[in-house]
RNA sequence: CGGAGCGUAGCGCAGUCUGGUAGCGCGCCUGGUUUGGGACCAGGAUGUCGGAGGUUCGAAUCCUCUCGCUCCGACCA
């Protein structure tokens, strides 16, 4: 391609609504352009990236045994009605009407349809395992869609569907799906992890989030750092052993706290550090329950951890007049003692002894509490969140390490929650109707692509491996109007294109500063640097972008050189 | 949906408090000089000041409504 019949806009500036340095970086170098909020053209730049995304991808799937489809993306509003989706998705579904009047939602994910797709075409159990994907732009009107293609509402997803006699089965073909991702991701060049996660609402037995670590990744995960265990926070275990509960040592006394509220203030103020106080979360459930959490000092609530332990779908702070009702204080001074409420603590509570905790009384906190002689805990349960530090539940050996990560596909075991309620069934082999036992698999295309850039870039510009970047070969014609340079740079541009190389020309007739800056924001891997200079002695530059390294080689063996570096990538 | 902020030239911004008929940098166009890391000189084009209504002799500026966008939070198979 000839940068000068190319659309390659690249901006000087920063745009000023780009947070993230991927969004900021693919605007410059024009891979994307905003159509309105969480919508984008690819330009002809991001789209051969996410093209080499897409075809990674589909060749780990192909290979993996799945099948390549495509679905619409404007679903009949039926498909949804009969799995109840229509109604429990919210205002995250699109919804539109066709001339006719008819219900129509712009498909934010694809069960009910390849469910549908299976249900009518597939009757035996011979036919199975079967494992249909697609890759396709989904629409989720996300409440706020940020960051560019990281969360945006319309966006390229590969989403894929396992079907499967039994749970047997199922397992099988979550686990090489769960494979295939880790192919992807690694011939991608991503520094990832696979995490457990946590299945939330859709259930299931299993889930893996395959995160890419990044600074500004909006999940917090943990990982052992001796063994392979590792997951979302949302998920992660806290391991607890049984120990004697320390016996109690001091004597049950309520002291004055003037204006210490939070458990910063309270351990100043009492001059103890907060692992010795434990915190009273008063919270409110789904259900229309308030609960008290206890939790050491320095500790905290995993939300999820909770809402799974009660079943329920979410758990919130309690309102003010909440807290007052069953503490008789207000927000600050919430305590076990006297308290209205079920009691839940965290095991870690368990061998606490001689503690702080609210006095239920404005200014007051009980001193040298201990259980069961002061209060009554109905329950304890794994409810922290994961920190750094934390020994590993698995080995029990090991530590956490914390990450921040970007979420880039996940892998769940869905059961049959929509063969069910969809009566996608097969005979078996005594001729018995059965439910398929599901599973699907997604990941985010563009989101990909814009963690690669979180992963790979610097000052200057983007720094995508090789199989994810646009072009290969970028070959820099310094001075378009010297005739020997021409000659030159489009010996080589012919010749690379003859090899199969992807190489773009700059044969634009602008100054060496521009195309060098360019250049570099635009981040081609290997870039040929053709001038005057070199020419005098018959060579050209090559620079290679990730690593800087810089070397002059004779004109006749700056293809071949190029084509070696290009296969050896493809090896690895 | 709660909180905060922003909409002025293609991009980045000033001007708004204190009303007086719109400006800077980059980019763009023309000519010339330049050509190994975002050149220089000369000339030039570009705006319904997000939209509607109001106040006023006069509104980018004040008031009301509205639309869009961004950030924080909640939310997120």
């Amino acid at each position: 391609m000839r940068y000068s019949q190319y659309l390659l806009p690249t901006l000087k500036e920063v745009p000023a609504d780009a947070e993230v340095i991927s969004h900021q970086l693919m605007l410059r170098a024009g891979m994307i352009r905003k159509v309105a909020a969480g919508i984008y053209n690819y330009m002809p730049l991001g789209l051969r990236s996410i093209r080499k995304m897409e075809q990674i991808i589909r060749e780990e799937m192909n290979r993996a045994g799945a099948v390549e489809c495509l679905m619409p993306m404007a679903n009949p509003a039926e498909l949804w009605q009969e799995s109840g989706r229509w109604e429990k998705y919210g205002k995250e579904l699109l919804r539109f009407k066709d001339r006719k009047d008819a219900d129509f939602c712009m498909g934010p994910t694809h069960e009910e349809v390849v469910t549908d797709i299976v249900r009518n075409t597939v009757r035996s159990y011979r036919q199975l395992p079967l494992n249909l994907y697609q890759i396709q732009t989904k629409f989720r009107d996300e409440i706020r869609p940020r960051f560019g293609l990281m969360r945006g509402r319309e966006f390229i997803m590969k989403d894929a569907y396992s079907f499967d006699l039994d749970d047997a089965g199922a397992d099988i073909s979550y686990q090489k799906m769960y494979q295939a991702y880790r192919n992807i991701f690694q011939r991608c060049g991503l520094r990832f992890r696979a995490v457990e996660a946590d299945s939330g609402a859709i259930g299931g037995s299993f889930s893996h989030e395959f995160m890419v670590l990044a600074e500004s990744g909006e999940d917090a995960i943990v990982s052992c750092d001796s063994c392979e265990y590792a997951a979302n926070v949302e998920k992660a275990e806290v391991l607890w052993t049984e120990q004697e509960a320390v016996a109690p040592e001091q004597e049950l006394q309520l002291v004055e706290t003037p204006q210490q509220k939070t458990i910063q203030e309270v351990a100043a103020f009492l001059d103890l550090p907060a692992a010795r106080l434990v915190k009273t979360l008063i919270l409110q459930t789904s259900a229309e329950e308030v609960v008290a959490v206890l939790l050491r000092g320095d500790r905290e609530l995993n939300t999820i951890k909770l809402a799974n332990l009660l079943d329920v779908d979410w758990v919130l702070p309690a309102e003010e007049e909440v807290v007052r009702h069953v503490t008789g204080a207000p927000i600050g001074f919430a305590g076990p003692i006297g308290l209205d409420a079920r009691l839940i603590a965290d095991n870690e509570v368990r061998t606490m002894s001689g503690y702080v905790v609210g006095g239920n009384a404005v200014d007051r906190h009980y001193v040298g509490v201990c259980h069961p002689r002061d209060l009554v805990i109905d329950q304890f349960a794994d409810l922290r969140r994961a920190e750094q530090g934390d020994p590993c539940p698995r080995c029990k050996n090991g530590r956490f390490e914390s990450w921040r990560g970007i979420e880039v596909g996940h892998v769940f075991k869905l059961g049959t929650k929509y063969s069910e309620t969809m009566a996608a069934t097969v005979l078996d082999d005594q001729g018995q109707s059965r439910s398929l036992v599901m599973g699907c698999y997604g990941i985010g295309v563009g989101r990909t692509v814009a963690a690669a850039i979180e992963q790979n870039h610097d000052e200057h510009g983007l720094k995508l491996p090789l199989p994810l970047a646009p072009f290969q070969v970028l070959v820099v014609m310094l001075n378009p109007k010297d005739a020997q340079v021409r000659q030159a740079s489009e010996d080589i541009y012919a010749q690379l294109l003859e090899a199969g190389v992807e190489v773009l020309l700059d044969d634009r007739d602008e100054r060496p500063g521009i195309k060098f800056k360019d250049a570099d924001l635009v981040g081609i891997p290997l870039r040929i640097t053709v001038g005057a200079r070199g020419l005098q002695d018959g060579t050209v530059e090559l620079k290679i972008r990730t690593s800087g390294e810089q070397s002059a080689l004779p004109l006749a063996e700056i293809v071949p050189a190029l084509c070696q570096r290009i296969a050896a990538a493809d090896e690895t």
